[in-house]
DNA sequence: CTGAATTTGTGCGTATGTATC
DNA sequence: AGATACATACGCACAAATTCA
């Protein structure tokens, strides 16, 4: 890890433990260099992560404060968002893989992942059960050339865990869409839906760190079980 | 403007042009250099900007590449997002003020904003039509004491604007939450709900640059309609 | 396959500007 | 006015990944 991480890590586990709390000032730059022996530079990288993802704010001329303890959570892989994983979620999530198998692209999925005709594609659809319910069906598409060897014991457990430990490509960005559609008959037979005649559909387009996409997701999420939570700067 | 936003820009309108096209090989940090004087942190600070907003990729000993050439639009005020702002919208919108007032604050209200009881508030209740349709109802509460002397006219046109220009404050940012609900009497009474028994609600918790929140909004949009776009890293 | 050149990543030091108290 | 704290900018050195002769 670069010192600069370790720097940003160091100072989020002691906003975590509650050493920093929240409208707390943390330690001028000044003192932070001292406190790491680092250099001026490599704090503010630090620190400016830190406000990236809004622990906390700087203010010119004054110092630095503790705006939040939790982070604010977003999952690029798996799982996109729900309620119960911000709530702190009481009961289990259990995964079940109700299809898998290797495809032919055709025509609205070859745009969709950006590739030729006939290229071999994973389709793997999931069905998540929180505490009893099945309230979100995940369609995944990986690029077979890409992502080889999934196998159903992987996709129930972490198929990103898998991409990046197993196979050591490095995931880099997520296209994300969010928009709300219809039932379809698909939604109708995995969901309970409660009654709902609509759903609120996640799109990834995923793509690996030398900018080639893996990965075209859908998570169609049962209207009131769907929550999405990020902190949106300047 | 500071020379890292110069910079910034420069390679930003090239990208918008067309002059460094989506795949496009950007010139080295040695390069960008030399062409805008400038010193490698300050050219670097640039070029981090252009990769955390999306536009661009760096890779390691390759160098850094075009990613996009639309901005993955996010409203900080006003409107949040809906369909016709990134499809480029055809038809107008307009927007009505249907309810206007100032309130004290009590009980939900001063937790949503973060505030004692009975302080001044204002309330606003603005209708967005779209192409003939109402489909979007925004519920603004603002902190009276922060942001004072809003009028009808200020609301039809652009507040955030007013705050800003105006009022002089510097906004920093927002924690967005993103749900779905039934719909209200409200919905049903100010929107063209199309048979739809859902909307979809976006929170705004906004702050100022010292940290003050000093807005509450829910934007409350046809489920049809709405439509959310961004990139997560990493 | 090796090594050199290129390019991005990390880290240090210094100076100066600007906002707050 | 002075002290403090963050913001911008410059320069240098070396590490790590990639490319190519």
């Amino acid at each position: 890890m670069s010192k600069y991480e370790m720097i940003y890590s160091a100072i989020l586990k002691q906003i975590e433990d509650g050493q920093l709390k929240e409208g707390d000032k943390i330690p001028s730059e000044t003192e932070l260099m001292k406190e790491f022996d680092a250099s001026r530079g490599t704090v503010r990288k630090a620190v400016d992560l830190l406000q990236e993802r809004g622990f906390v704010q700087k203010i010119h001329g004054k110092g630095m404060f503790v705006l939040r303890k939790k982070n604010i959570e977003f999952h690029l892989g798996g799982i996109v968002s729900f309620k119960e994983v911000y709530e702190g979620l009481n009961g289990d999530i259990v995964t079940t893989v109700v299809e898998m198998k290797q495809v032919a692209a055709r025509r609205p999925l070859t745009k969709l992942l950006n590739i030729k005709g006939n290229a071999k594609v994973d389709l793997i659809k999931r069905v998540r059960n929180i505490e009893g319910e099945n309230v979100i069906l995940d369609i995944n598409y990986f690029v077979s050339e890409i992502v080889p060897g999934l196998t159903k014991e992987i996709a129930e457990s972490s198929i990103y865990e898998y991409i990046e430990k197993t196979l050591g490509l490095h995931i880099s960005y997520a296209h994300r869409v969010i928009e709300a559609q219809p039932c379809t008959e698909e939604d109708r037979k995995y969901l309970d839906l409660n009654g709902t005649d609509h759903v609120i559909v996640v799109k990834n387009f995923t793509h690996l760190y030398d900018g080639r996409q893996f990965e075209y997701t859908e998570s169609r999420h049962r209207l009131d079980k769907f929550y999405f939570s990020d902190v949106a700067r300047r």
